[in-house]
DNA sequence: TAAACGCTACCCTTGCGCCT
DNA sequence: AGGCGCAAGGGTAGCGTTTA
């Protein structure tokens, strides 16, 4: 049978309001009662009901995130992170891969305080309304919500003119080039834009997908062409993985001078095995400004957009 | 008689006001 | 100051009443 505060009140003799102030520390019982109660509680196994605390204080402690897939490494690790984080300032982190519109009613239902949303989506109409206080994890200019922006179109843009300035005389951008997604769309354009002006060549690959396969197949598509670019940018950090897996499948080494960049900063959390130039915000940085905004969000406060600043970044490897 | 509807009590915690 | 009594909060089970 479930242990209440009714029973501990019965067993020390006092009423239930002075065993829920004592158990929170209230100054307003004595030292000695507060450790009787909770000597008491200890004795009794007493846990705290949740749905009661819930009720009280209007708050489940639970953050809802809509998230299109965990089988990308970038964003298994990014989502891993968040939820360590959340976790430290007491908050449970419910994941949903559903589509947007189930994922925010089965939220709605289960009462979340805050919601975050990888707006990854086609139209900005697919977002459903909600009164759950909402971030989304997207393009600034989309959204009727607060927004954090890592600003994918100037990472790409960077790390293209970082490239060109290294002495990079042919580019390929590999990435999903075609598309309605407007995340992969930023990034193409950031790369259109830096080699709008460039004398040398450029080509592009559409990897047709962003995962770890797709960058594989694109590698040795791509180091089949009979003169291979100087630099390859990826638009993924799981694209830039499978590549590697074909660099080493092909014994291509440090010293056929290929260049590899890749968006997605994730250095210092993965070692890889060929050099890299990662380009975007920091995982950290993105999942500690995720955070504050949703405990914000959850604490009813108002929440502004952010557009995070993209840095280029070496791998470990050079 | 069954279905539909409305009302009440209960779940548990905690803040507030009042009493000793 | 220390302690008690009461009310509120959302959802729902259970009961009673009304309607078809």
């Amino acid at each position: 049978m479930t242990v209440t505060i009714k029973d501990i009140a019965k067993s020390a003799g006092v009423s239930y309001s002075t065993v829920s102030k004592a158990l929170r520390n209230s100054s307003l019982v004595k030292q000695p009662t507060k450790e009787k109660i909770r000597a008491i509680a200890l004795e009794l196994g007493y846990e705290p009901n949740l749905a009661a605390q819930v009720l009280v204080s209007r708050k489940t402690f639970t953050i809802g995130v809509v998230w299109p897939s965990v089988d990308r490494e970038m964003q298994a690790a990014l989502i891993t992170l968040l939820n360590n984080q959340l976790e430290e300032e007491g908050y449970t982190t419910l994941i949903s891969i559903n589509d947007i519109s189930r994922s925010v009613k089965a939220f709605q239902r289960l009462q979340v305080d805050a919601m975050l949303i990888f707006d990854d989506q086609q139209h900005q109409d697919t977002l459903p309304k909600t009164t759950i206080p909402t971030v989304l994890f997207g393009l600034k200019e989309r959204s009727q919500f607060p927004v954090i922006d890592v600003n994918r179109h100037e990472a790409v843009k960077k790390i293209t003119e970082y490239v060109i300035e290294e002495g990079a005389l042919s580019i390929l951008y590999a990435g999903l080039t075609e598309g309605e997604d407007p995340l992969q769309a930023a990034k193409f354009e950031g790369f259109l834009a830096a080699t709008s002006s460039l004398q040398g060549a450029t080509a592009v690959y559409n990897t047709k997908g962003l995962n770890r396969l797709d960058g594989y197949k694109a590698m040795k598509a791509i180091l089949q062409l009979g003169s291979p670019p100087h630099a390859i940018i990826f638009g993924s950090y799981d694209l830039t993985v499978g590549a590697i897996d074909a660099i080493h499948e092909l014994n291509i080494t440090k010293t056929n001078h290929l260049r590899i960049a890749s968006y997605d900063n994730m250095s210092g959390h993965h070692e890889l095995t060929f050099p890299v130039l990662f380009t975007g915000v920091p995982l950290t940085i993105i999942v500690e400004t995720l955070v504050d905004k949703l405990l914000q969000a959850a604490d009813g406060q108002p929440v502004t957009s952010i557009s995070l600043d993209p840095v280029i970044h070496p791998s470990d490897i050079l």
